[in-house]
DNA sequence: GCCAAACACGAACGATCGTGCTAAAATATC
DNA sequence: GATATTTTAGCACGATCGTTCGTGTTTGGC
């Protein structure tokens, strides 16, 4: 009964590869089945449909977030220290972690025109991140880091738009100058609402 | 022998329409002749391969950004009213003109990791359209609109990510404070750089 | 070690993919 | 109006798609 889930496990993390390089909807079970080296209808077993699969996938790839950015940023003071240990960790996932990119942003981008459930499961966990984020804005405010004056949602907005931007101008047009103008742009925002 | 290019551009503007709403990779042939009514093969004949379709789909929206973003600016007097003339067709054309969202931020990041001739057009072109929009901001400093200690470089790319930003939060999150926080962001960073 | 459940496989399905052929229909040139 | 060229349709191809089915093989619980 656990030899399932292992695979299953295996599968996930061949699938969220794929994905990070392909998008989601290029996520093939035949394809998918030869990198793991099994059979397509073996494979297929495991979930009961391609939709399933890919939200399925997308989970994976949040549990990873939150394993990876997340979590080991709360272990860090509340406020300001945990808000910058968030972005830090971030962007070294978003950049560096997964083999295509960060994975959310394809699917995003993907599914943004096309109703269904899938849209609506990564609207759901974008959702969830960017609620976390906020919530770790707002923390930084109570605890008198930032000025009272911040609106939070406006600057989970430009934290966001800058992680986004740098994604695209370091990976498309593979600038070396994005990471440096990625912290040009978050160390103003910074400094703005410091107090 | 003007049939031809007449046919063309019918096929051009439905595949660019697909495109918006599903992707530069998921544009199929048949699906494609389907929505404009013709075979398979008979608008198959138009281009010799996919790759070119793809490839034709990409300058056909790049000259549409070109018609109805940069020439009509281009009339407005040199420098910031220029600047804020693009920034402000930039945005109506990425958020209502498509049927699904800009097509090159789709493109953009489905091929980002994918070499080859289309991902190194969509690089070209996007390059084109970056360079389009630094020397605005460059003409913006010569005329004395902006301070001298601008990096043009970096305000071109805050404003990029500006409004990949604003596309994603409508899109996907169907955020209503999108243009809102769009608007503030664009005013900061304004009102950061005008003399 | 037995039995039931879970797991994996190969084959096949209808559909669609991109891409060639060939021939008919439509159009342009004179 | 005849002719040459372009444009379109029909058909077929090999490949791959997601999915189903039946059949073994492996596994966990007792």
């Amino acid at each position: 009964m656990s030899k399932g889930i292992d695979t299953k496990e295996t599968i996930l993390k061949a699938a969220l590869d794929l994905t990070s390089k392909f998008g989601l909807e290029s996520l093939s079970i035949g394809e998918l089945a030869k990198s793991v080296g099994m059979s397509k209808s073996g494979l297929f077993g495991h979930f009961k449909s391609k939709e399933k699969l890919q939200i399925m996938v997308m989970d994976y790839a949040a549990e990873n977030f939150t394993k990876q950015v997340i979590l080991p940023a709360i272990k860090e003071p509340r406020g300001l220290p945990r808000l910058e240990g968030i972005m830090k960790r971030w962007k070294v996932w978003s950049g560096n972690y997964m083999a295509g990119g960060c994975p959310f942003l394809s699917s995003i981008v993907e599914f943004d025109d096309r109703p269904g459930k899938i849209r609506d499961h990564i609207k759901l966990l974008q959702g969830i991140m960017i609620n976390t984020f906020e919530r770790s804005i707002q923390i930084s405010k109570d605890e008198g880091h930032i000025k009272k004056s911040v609106n939070v949602k406006q600057i989970a907005y430009e934290f966001y738009s800058n992680m986004i931007g740098y994604h695209i101008y370091s990976r498309l047009l593979t600038d070396e100058d994005s990471s440096q103008m990625f912290n040009v742009a978050y160390g103003r925002m910074l400094k703005d609402m410091k107090i």
